[in-house]
DNA sequence: GTCTATATCGGGATAGAC
DNA sequence: GTCTATCCCGATATAGAC
């Protein structure tokens, strides 16, 4: 994998090429815009369309990537505002519905590849596993320093466990079609106090049978990144 | 869409050419098997493959037909067996397993379509909801008359709840790469527990209000046949 | 009603010349 | 870096053999 495409006129046209196919995704969605259209768009032969993107997908990654950019930022500026792990987790949700919200057309085909965990673009592929590693650090930020409750044995796994929840909020997120994704909100208001309850409940002395039985599921289940 | 095909010539062919699909997608995956192929295969014309398919994912289609019609004998054949929950589910799970175990690999496909519920051969899409049904309704006859014990609110969802999580087992399966998908075994024995443990919990009197965070996260998500 | 043969189209992807 | 030309494949359509 030799890096090309860096001068600055590649990364002009890049721009561009990303920029038309954005408004393509959403006029159209993913699998009703084609490559042909793009180039015609952005006024280019098709075959120059590849030299920037080998595939259609690459330019849903491309996205991708640049959601994880703006996850940074916002965790960055969450810390500094509260200790409260309710008030960084769900202004985070909300922050990303927001930014998000412009592309949300362009989302399904993410999470059609995202269960395919031997597709390269899924999030859960090995291919992904740098943006992956990344958004859950970013998540572990929240968590340290925060005012969340948890049993201790479960600390190694929180980060994955609230990634996981943040990925499937996202989900319900892209596919709901109530006014303004309030099922969604709704939905992370009462699951999140949910799990609240559940974490406090958890330190309770009379649970030991329980935690050792969930430890060793999330032993089982967490990481995914050898044989799963 | 007139009943046609349905002559004991055109079944034969159409088992043959759904023999031949399965053999092409085990060697060489779904994406990689054309059309083209296969109709080589059955040693037919190109044309006469789109009469008894109309699409490739027909053919998956099928298949995923067949599956609930083995489901459904299993359970009648189960609940004659034993009242013990734990044996019923687990033995449905390992029973479906080895069913499936030959066309592991066509399941991907499956499980890709499956998390677009817009896409129509998804198993959460309207017009798989026959097929669906047909499932939650299976699951239901294996609660009915045995020993599982769960907080009597919960009832209606049960059925519901219990489908998701075979779905989720199937899914862990379909992707599990460890010798004879160990893993998966070891996962169900370990979250039916968990799962059996919490139910028992949840029936304590000091959890009212847990109990009533759980029904209303419930209200909110379960059916999934309206607006997402 | 079942099938062959063939032509055609739309669209993703690639090779190689410039 | 960009273009032209081409390939491959899924899908559709149709004419006609049996």
């Amino acid at each position: 994998m030799p890096r090309k495409k860096e001068t600055p006129k590649a990364l002009e046209t890049k721009e561009a090429l990303f920029e038309c196919a954005m408004q393509l995704f959403l006029e159209k969605g993913f699998e009703k815009t084609t490559m042909r259209e793009l180039a015609a768009k952005a006024d280019m032969a098709l075959g120059a369309t590849y030299y920037h993107f080998e595939s259609k997908e690459a330019i849903v990654l491309e996205f991708y990537h640049r959601n994880l950019g703006v996850m940074g930022q916002l965790v960055n500026s969450l810390v500094n505002q509260s200790t409260s792990f309710e008030t960084r987790f769900k202004n985070l949700m909300r922050a990303q519905f927001d930014f998000a919200l412009p592309y949300r057309k362009v989302f399904p085909v993410l999470a059609g590849l995202s269960t395919n965990p031997t597709h390269p673009l899924s999030p859960f592929s090995t291919q992904t596993q740098p943006i992956r590693e990344a958004s859950i650090a970013n998540i572990e930020k929240l968590i340290t320093g925060s005012d969340i409750v948890f049993f201790d044995e479960l600390k190694p796994h929180l980060p994955t466990l609230f990634w996981l929840y943040h990925m499937g909020l996202i989900f319900f997120w892209i596919y709901d079609n109530s006014p303004d994704q309030q099922k969604t909100l709704r939905l992370l208001d009462k699951s999140f106090g949910m799990i609240e309850s559940l974490l406090k409940l958890s330190k309770n002395p009379l649970l030991g049978s329980i935690r050792k039985n969930i430890l060793a599921l999330l032993g089982e289940l967490l990481p995914f990144s050898n044989g799963s």
